[in-house]
DNA sequence: CCGTTTTATTGAACGGCGTGCAACAAGACG
DNA sequence: CGTCTTGTTGCACGCCGTTCAATAAAACGG
């Protein structure tokens, strides 16, 4: 029984999106699936293939939304700080983040192609904008480098951070000391940059 | 038709870790599965949930073996260097392992428990003789520090070098300079060890 | 207002998945 | 020779992603 939806199209691709983070802080991101997502909207399986191209499509658009907001908050998290305290926020507020939601980034941090297409342009563009964030902050904090040198130290030390965060969150860290996740970024983030603008 | 092999229970449950490796690289690792390890060693599906506990717990297995080798790969990359030396090596060394034997070690580092069951603990003992390596190197580099001190840094340097190798194997780094990874690993060890070291 | 085309939606199907289990055959044991 | 243990299977269950013909509602053209 067809076009009974007071939703049109892009509104439905939009609570179908809702509905992937809502089952996935629910449920567990294990737990998305097509089938619990329809249900969840209140449509049929085969609904998703008329919005979306496929599941990793669907899911890789909700991790979208999950990295905006990411985004936001840590550009928020900057505000007018030093770049040196700018970088420690962002670290911290990103394994805030990490930690608080949980569910959700796991979702946007686990989820591995099932088809081993590649990661496609506009997500890649996304995630760029975050390492564009650092680079600011880095070429703030040394004017001197060269852009090839910051761009090489903003990867370097965000996909650090991104480490300990992932380490962190899947409780792969905690064995003997059981070290708080938050000193660890905090002595990555301090002392690489101290080695960093002490270096040529 | 029972008791058809020539191989004790033990040989078998070896058969089916090597069969998961041996898919795992050669069509992917998302493609191992219960019923592909069975077809592989030549039996029926049910037979591994009389070897294994679950797919999980032969996956891990799997992995610990993984693990085993890469540890002793990077044991073999120090080698009487200094202690800056060393753990360069060993840095340069996990990268080197993670992207020539990318889908051993995508299978290593991206399964996540089906049922959110928390890593065992023999497993974790494994992953924490990695660490205690890295202790072992900070820790004759820095004598005069703490033992919570080293292990909070061998922590943090080494999910750091963990988040680079990850994302550089998924190819989540390049976007605009196409750094080459192991000029990342380079700069994270230096940087944070030089500023490790020199702080109080 | 009718006929046709477009759009939205479903239900059923396919093949694959992890897993539990009754059944059963081959060896071990008495 | 009979019984017990051990190894192994086939089948079933309920999931999964995905495709697709069928169909009903809306939109459109006359």
């Amino acid at each position: 029984m067809p076009r009974r939806s007071q939703h049109s199209k892009d509104e439905l691709r939009q609570l179908a999106l809702e509905a992937v983070l809502v089952i996935a802080e629910r449920d567990g991101s294990q737990a998305v699936s097509a089938r619990k997502v329809a249900q969840e909207i209140g449509y049929a399986p085969g609904m998703l293939y008329y919005l979306f191209e496929s599941i990793d499509d669907l899911i890789l658009q909700a991790n979208a939304r999950t990295l905006a907001t990411m985004i936001r908050s840590l550009r928020a998290a900057v505000q007018r700080k030093s770049p040196q305290r700018a970088l420690l926020a962002m670290a911290r507020q990103y394994l805030e983040l990490a930690q608080h939601n949980g569910r959700r980034w796991q979702l946007l941090f686990e989820h591995a192609m099932r088809h081993d297409a590649p990661v496609p342009d506009w997500y890649r563009q996304q995630t760029d904008a975050l390492f564009r964030l650092v680079e600011e902050q880095l070429a703030a904090l040394a004017p001197e480098k060269k852009d090839k040198d910051i761009q090489l130290a903003a990867r370097a030390i965000w996909s650090a951070v991104h480490g300990v965060c992932l380490l962190a969150v899947t409780g792969k860290l905690e064995v003997g000391g059981k070290v708080p996740a938050t000193r660890l970024v905090d002595s990555l983030v301090r002392h690489y940059l101290a080695g960093w603008v002490a270096s040529a």
